[in-house]
DNA sequence: CCCACGACCTGTGGGC
DNA sequence: TGCCCACAGGTCGTGG
């Protein structure tokens, strides 16, 4: 899925055909995705006019003028697509979701500038929902998620608090979204290989200099790879259809047994599991 | 409370 | 070529 990075690229491509549009259509093509769809889905959205859509963490958020917001989460292959022009089955059409199969595409939105926007999830591990505007932050999907880590409040401070006395690994740690939000496998990955440290590092044993590494390895990443359209492995494209290029950037992420690019060091490398899902590191250079 | 693990789905790529 | 298994960007619920 996408994690941060490619969400904030999927936001800042909707943006502009979604800010301030009204919804003359919606189609939800089935009951649910991860999760049922809230009662009356579509009927709630249609004719509603969209604010500025925003994210939270791994979440994209537009509020409407009915006084709900529509709540997305991609899951691991959601994907939306901007079609210009035309209905989302438009035979010839440009992009058509640029390359995902359409019997995938469970939502289409069309709204009054003649935009179609539909959402395709294979998966099916995304949803959307609908939560009073009001009570976002107290609503479960929000209630406990740590800070943005672009944020300033995210600090060598949150992590110090976060970690002390943390006997789980660092790893598990900056994945857990109640600690930072906005996190995944990839830039867990990257970030702890930028700081020099060991994935499975107990969190309560990471010293403040080490902390104060990985607080700028953090911000610094995700920074990068914002600005280079998110990573695209299999699934993930910009609602535009671009692919984002952040993966190239990778240093270890996907790197098994090729060698660690740090200056001066001679390590490779490794691959362990943990958790169940794939950290990739140099057991040389992090520690 | 903490943590590890299976479950949820479908697709793809590698090895044989 | 074809089959089967491992694995994939994320969470959530369960059970120890």
């Amino acid at each position: 899925m996408p994690e941060l990075p490619e969400v904030e690229t999927v936001r800042r491509g909707l943006a502009p055909h979604l800010d301030g549009a009204r919804l003359v259509e919606v189609e939800q093509r089935r009951p649910d995705l991860r999760f049922p769809f809230p009662d009356d889905f579509a009927a709630r959205l249609r004719g509603a006019r969209i604010g500025v859509l925003t994210r939270r963490a791994k979440y994209l958020l537009a509020p409407l003028d009915t006084g709900e917001t529509l709540v997305a989460h991609l899951g691991m292959t959601g994907r939306f697509t901007i079609e210009e022009g035309g209905g989302p089955d438009t035979p010839g059409l440009f992009h058509h979701a640029a390359g995902a199969d359409p019997k995938h595409t469970h939502v289409v939105l069309t709204t009054d500038r003649g935009v179609c926007v539909s959402y395709n999830d294979a998966r099916r591990f995304g949803y959307m929902t609908l939560i009073p505007t009001a009570q976002l932050g107290m609503s479960p999907y929000f209630k406990g998620l740590g800070p943005e880590p672009l944020d300033e409040r995210f600090a060598p401070a949150t992590l110090i608090h976060a970690f002390a006395g943390r006997r789980q690994s660092v790893k598990a740690t900056l994945l857990d979204q109640r600690v930072v939000a906005g996190l995944g496998n990839i830039y867990v990955c990257e970030a702890l290989h930028r700081a020099r440290l060991h994935p499975e590092r107990a969190a309560g044993e990471i010293g403040v200099a080490e902390i104060k590494r990985l607080v700028l390895a953090i911000r610094t990443v995700l920074s990068e790879a914002i600005a280079a359209g998110g990573s695209t492995l299999r699934d993930y494209r910009s609602a535009d259809g671009a692919l984002g290029y952040f993966q190239h950037a990778f240093k270890v992420y996907g790197r098994e047994d090729d060698p660690c690019v740090s200056p001066r060091c001679s390590g490779v490398v490794q691959r362990i599991v943990q958790g169940g899902r794939s950290s990739f590191f140099c057991g040389r250079c992090q520690r």
